[in-house]
RNA sequence: CGGGGCGUAGCGCAGCCCGGCUAGCGCGCUUGGUUCGGGACCAAGAGGUCGCGGGUUCGAAUCCCGCCGCCCCGACCA
């Protein structure tokens, strides 16, 4: 491509509303431009990086049998109700205004819904579908260029299997194949156990680079072993300090004191024989969480074990099922809550909390025999510098961008849909399914924030928009400017992606400060000061080394850069 | 949805508090000339519903009310 006759708008000025440095350099570099808030359009350069990705994801979904297909954007808003799934994504489905019809967000019911109708025996099993398609959600709040659009390019894949082995099967394929894809895009990445959240099901692992752009907060072992979503992620932590005596229960007056600190100091008791109580609700339901000492209650968790999306209760519903106020409730003698306990307290005695009295806690909790407890959990948020379970170190808590996620499904869009199969057996049974997703835009931004400098952008030539920058120095002399002709023409015919920035009239510094910008992995400088000696200077961008060519050897030894 | 900021030429901004001639500056763009290895220079130009709607006023980019959009922090996030 010529740079005199291409669309490539290039600015030298950072737009004031990016903040992080692809989002930046996608401006600057004339690969996007925003059309409304988390909506961008792909110019000419950076779509030539979304099929060079989309292609890669292609070539290793093909190789694992994956079969490429196209689904519709739109589909029934019924579909969705039957899936439970219109109220699960609440604000975040689109929904069209002039007809019963939702803006996929994904297309797990899609899927269910071909299956349903076309899959009907276990011969037909097992089937890997996937698409490269636009998906839609209503975020609230779209950021970071890119990386949070209200509508962007996914690769989505559906396994269908028989048997749980199949779905074993068919999910270990996808992380051999993501892991390929993330390598093959030039991306440091890691890989996380992670929750299933609202799409359901089991076992689901995300692959994600580490990044402050981020939004998911991950804890990590020093080794990298154990990495873990902090929505799932657990460490090494004591027990409850249990006193040896189960002494009766005792009401002691502490006027003003709430929180667990002014508890501890005013009692002279130590952190690990308080309980904190956090009273939530769920579908109107109120429970009673119980953590020990200042531990950190993570919501993730809970939701997990309850099942139903909780909230914290609201102050004065709660004063009006306990008594008393936030800092004063307890779980003794608590009535219409359920009561669920961290699973640190477990066997707890001489435990201290409120009394469901304002300026009264209760002390020698025995929570066996005092109050009724439900089950105890794994309810704790995990905190920087506590030991990895699996031994492998002390936990950094880091960000990271999720760049893909697999999950196994189970039966849950099959039941609902009426997906089934019939079996060896002749027996009728739902199909099993695993769903697994990869933001192409993500790669790409990703990309960029690990692969820049100070000039610009620092292509991996896996998915570079072109492999070189042909550059022309000097066009008013006539022998330089057919030199760099010639040589594009043998590039061209050579099939080497190249962009020719041929154009008259700009000075030599703008095209090398445009060429670092853009960011192709070698730049060919075709100018008078090496010309008259006969040769033409190669740059690798990542490095900035420089070489000297004689001009018949250029194809050659950019052939073997390539190469390498 | 809560808090903060912003909206003036394609981009980046000044002007607004304290209303007043024809609304400015830099970059970019057009034309002509010079320059030509790290975002050149000179000259002449083109380009604006001052986010939208209403109000106050002799007069509104500027003051008041409402709305919309965008960014940042938080909440949320398959």
């Amino acid at each position: 491509m010529r740079l005199t006759t291409g669309f490539i708008p290039t600015v030298k000025e950072t737009p004031t509303e990016a903040v992080i440095p692809s989002h930046k350099l996608m401006i600057r570099a004339g690969m996007i431009r925003m059309l409304s808030a988390g909506i961008y359009s792909f110019l000419p350069l950076g779509y030539r990086v979304m099929k060079k990705v989309s292609e890669i994801v292609r070539e290793e979904m093909d190789a694992i049998g994956g079969q490429e297909l196209h689904l519709p954007a739109l589909s029934p808003r019924e579909l969705w109700e039957q899936t439970g799934r219109v109220k699960a994504f609440g604000e975040t489905l689109f929904h069209l205004r002039n007809r019963p019809l939702v803006l996929a967000p994904t297309h797990e019911e899609v899927i269910c819904w071909i299956a349903k109708n076309h899959i009907s025996s276990y011969r037909d099993l097992p089937q890997i579908w996937y698409q490269i398609q636009t998906k839609f959600r209503n975020e609230p709040r779209p950021r970071s260029g890119v990386l949070r659009g209200r509508q962007f390019l996914m690769k989505d894949s559906y396994s269908l299997d028989g048997s749980w082995e199949g779905l074993d099967r068919s999910y270990d394929l996808h992380d051999k194949a993501y892991r390929k894809i993330f390598e093959r895009c030039g991306l440091r990445f890691f890989i996380v156990g992670a929750s299933s959240g609202a799409m359901g099901g089991s076992k689901s692992q995300e692959f994600m680079m580490e990044s402050e752009a981020g939004e998911d907060v991950i804890a990590i072992s020093e080794d990298g072993s154990y990495a873990a979503n902090l929505e799932i992620a657990s460490s090494v932590v004591s027990p409850a300090g249990a006193a040896k005596d189960s002494a009766a229960l005792k009401e002691v007056h502490t006027p003003n004191i709430r929180t667990i600190d002014q508890v501890a100091t005013f009692l002279k008791v130590g952190h690990t024989h308080l309980a904190k109580s956090l009273a939530y609700e769920a579908d109107g339901q109120p429970i009673l969480v119980l953590m020990l000492g200042n531990d950190e209650l993570n919501e993730a968790k809970l939701n997990g074990v309850v099942g139903e999306e909780c909230h914290p209760i609201d102050p004065e519903r709660l004063k009006d099922l306990t008594g008393a106020d936030p800092g004063s409730i307890g779980p003794v003698g608590l009535k219409k809550f359920r009561i669920l306990a961290d699973k640190r307290l477990e066997g707890a005695k001489g435990l201290v909390s409120g009394a469901n009295k304002n300026d009264y806690h209760l002390a020698n909790i025995d929570l066996e025999r005092d109050c009724n407890v439900e089950g105890y959990f794994d309810f704790r948020t995990v905190m920087e510098g506590e030991d990895a379970p699996d031994g492998s170190g002390k936990l950094r808590i880091v960000k990271g961008v999720e760049l893909g996620h697999i999950f196994k499904l189970g039966t849950k869009y099959s039941d609902a849909l009426g997906a089934t199969f019939l079996n060896e057996d002749g027996r009728a049974q739902s199909i099993i399914m695993g769903s697994y997703g990869i933001g192409i835009e993500r790669i790409i931004a990703c990309h960029i924030e690990q692969n820049h400098d100070e000039f610009g952008i620092v292509w991996d030539k896996g998915i570079a928009p072109f492999q070189a920058h042909l550059i022309l120095v000097g066009a008013k002399n006539r022998e330089v400017n057919e030199a760099a002709e010639e040589i594009y023409s043998l590039l061209l015919e050579e099939k080497i992606e190249v962009l020719f920035d041929d154009r008259h009239d700009i000075s030599p510094g703008f095209k090398f400060k445009d060429a670092d910008l853009l960011g192709m992995p070698y730049q060919i400088i075709v100018g008078e000061k090496n010309f008259s000696n006969g040769k033409i200077e190669i740059k690798e961008r990542r490095t900035g080394s420089r070489e000297l060519v004689e001009k018949n050897q250029i194809l050659s030894r950019i052939k073997e850069l390539l190469s390498t």
